[in-house]
DNA sequence: AAAAAAACTTGACGGGGATCAAGAAAATGT
DNA sequence: ACATTTTCTTGATCCCCGTCAAGTTTTTTT
């Protein structure tokens, strides 16, 4: 097994052991890849999201135009699984946009080919499950987080549980992560 | 079948058509009652989640309690689910707290129970994958919401979407629920 | 290695909404 | 029905942080 597919199968161990039969239907059908290009757009707003990725290499970052500005949801690198949510649960056009920062290597399963799996391997559809559950509580304690805690508290927060972020992405994508102007998180530092 | 029997199925058929089994086996489950007085908590912080609940009539408030405010996360009425979810998940203490607004009666299922309906009858399972998706969902589209409306273009679309809620609910909570002071929510409606 | 583009910094300014405060209105309970 | 508590309103003040702008540094491209 290629180290890449041993890392998708231990994120969802994780959360629910695998059968072998679930390993080998998942990494069947787990074997498209993308190359991106710096700039280039995984998902574009209006696309309707077919696939769930999983990043080999590279840096991204998940964003909503709105107006005329970007927001930006989160990053993903390394070892992330990686998509459009609300437009892969619903099959609605996607409101989030996803662009690579460097150069960027994927491995993707089609939406329709992952839920096929769920009937015959209810193990992959409960992994999935909680996967999903673990989305869920990640959100809403975010949420909190950008409630509770002033800009400055929030960036030391972020810098103290995720330093690395700070070495891969451009701050001002930092800052409108951490719902602030670039200028204020400049102005931070200096403190 | 009760009426709120009925109802509670049809929660669960809106996102996956259950088995007559398994229509039986969560009904028999979803068993017990609680029945509580203005302002009695249903879940308080730091208590471990263990129950999922069904609002028969009355009206309930999700808050976090933080420093010293409360931020208040949503509420909750007739022919609701309701539980604290990231404790229900985690099996972690709460952060958020659940208060009755009015005198409130509800039904509730055992979260040991109701997961062990999954084993046998995976419809439940994906049923209930499928509400909490939709759960998320709906929390990134109030995070953007939130970020990318004014304080009075909020208000206006709660009115639009949800005016019923301004005649339950205090307008202290929903002036927190929609991030704002109730000074704030007060002058709006002077426009 | 040089040119161009992108990202970051620093200063000046302004405003939206929070906070504080005090009085009015409404809801609750006995 | 009355007393008490809670909620809502309205005014005055203030400050945090966003915006605008201009210069600097870093990164990317060729």
């Amino acid at each position: 097994m290629e180290d890449w597919q041993s890392k998708i199968i231990s994120i969802f161990n994780s959360k629910q052991k695998l059968s072998d039969a679930a390993v080998a239907a998942l990494l069947k059908k787990w074997s498209h890849s993308v190359q991106l290009k710096r700039n280039d757009f995984l998902v574009s707003k209006g696309q309707i999201e077919t696939n769930l990725y999983y990043v080999m290499s590279g840096s991204m970052r998940i964003f909503y135009p709105v107006k005329d500005e970007e927001i930006c949801a989160g990053f993903a690198y390394d070892h992330n699984l990686i998509c459009s949510y609300p437009s892969f649960i619903r099959q609605q056009p996607s409101d989030y946009a996803i662009q690579a920062l460097t150069s960027t290597a994927l491995k993707f399963i089609r939406r329709s080919d992952f839920y096929a799996l769920f009937g015959d391997h209810h193990d992959v559809e409960t992994a999935w499950r909680m996967l999903e559950e673990e989305a869920l509580v990640g959100k809403i304690e975010r949420e909190v987080e950008m409630l509770t805690f002033t800009p400055e508290e929030r960036y030391k927060r972020l810098m103290d549980r995720s330093p690395h972020i700070f070495q891969i992405i451009p701050r001002k994508y930092i800052a409108s992560y951490l719902r602030m102007s670039p200028e204020t998180l400049s102005r931070i530092k200096l403190v």
